[in-house]
DNA sequence: CCGTTCCTGGAT
DNA sequence: ATCCAGGAACGG
């Protein structure tokens, strides 16, 4: 599932590709996922249009185009963005391609069509709210302890687990992540945000960073079917403490517990994670 | 604020 | 054959 790191490695591994490169052509194969403008339109909006920068917001990529318009991607949970070479044959679940004028294709393929795609002028977000409406960038200076800090108390009987997951007090953090920061930080997922001891909290943000960092460095996870833009997959599965290891062995000896919290799977050790 | 919905493939 | 995974939008 990109989550931050996953969608920070897309970022960084498509740049070099789509970089001042030219769009020639577009297909829509299946166009469910796209949100803004109206499917017929879309591919319209994008003939000639070169790709001038990308960014990341939380788990949203934002691609920047000529002429004032920007595309932006949601890859959900099974969507990948990969840039190959215009004879590979597609994927049964590719459903958008964008041709580039050297003979490349950015292709966008998803499994399960849960991703979202929208075509909106330079900074107009509003008709976005999940890009609207994010919180800090964890890996950024605007994430300050103190910050965070506040967060909590103001969300104050919102357990742990639900608060991390809200993208509007913390930005790119999904289920994967969210299992391994409270492991790091010794915090009980069901532990209400605004209850935590200052040294608490100040474990809590130490992990959210670190771990977060930690993965962005090992080049994201891949449970299944995550691939950065080249098409590799992360390394930061192997360093899995918790997430997806309900009923193995924590490293102190307990069972790790697996148990639904805020509706998710979440799985922690009743003896570390206190 | 909380539960439901979207969707497919892999696991059971 | 049935269940489950899960981010964000949407309905209640």
């Amino acid at each position: 599932m990109p989550e931050l790191p996953e969608v920070e490695t897309v970022k960084r591994t498509l740049e070099p590709d789509l970089i001042e490169q030219k769009i020639t052509g577009v297909r829509v194969l299946y166009g469910g996922i796209i949100k803004i403008p109206a499917p017929e339109q879309f591919a319209q909006e994008l003939i000639g249009r070169i790709f001038q920068g990308i960014r990341r917001r939380g788990k949203y990529l934002v691609f920047s185009l000529s002429g004032n318009l920007n595309l932006v991607i949601h890859l959900r949970m099974t969507g990948q963005l990969v840039v190959c070479e215009n004879t590979k044959p597609l994927d049964k679940h590719t459903h958008l391609v964008f041709q580039l004028d050297n003979g490349r294709e950015l292709r966008f393929t998803d499994i399960r069509k849960f991703g979202l795609v929208y075509l909106v002028g330079e900074g107009c977000y509003e008709d976005i709210g999940g890009l609207y409406n994010l919180g800090p960038e964890p890996l950024e200076e605007e994430f300050t302890l103190q910050g965070l800090r506040e967060s909590l108390q103001k969300k104050g009987k919102t357990r742990l687990k639900a608060f991390l997951l809200d993208q509007s007090q913390v930005a790119g953090i999904g289920n994967i992540y969210a299992d391994e920061i409270l492991f790091a930080a010794g915090l009980h997922p069901e532990r209400r945000a605004g209850c935590l001891q200052p040294h608490e909290e100040d474990r809590l943000y130490a992990a959210i960073r670190s771990r977060l960092q930690e993965s962005v460095n090992l080049r994201g996870t891949t449970i299944r079917d995550y691939v950065d833009g080249r098409g590799e997959k992360g390394r930061f599965q192997e360093k899995l403490k918790v997430y997806g290891r309900g009923g193995q062995r924590c490293h102190c000896g307990s069972l790790l517990e697996k148990i639904i919290v805020a509706g998710r799977t979440t799985v922690f050790c009743p003896k570390c994670q206190v």
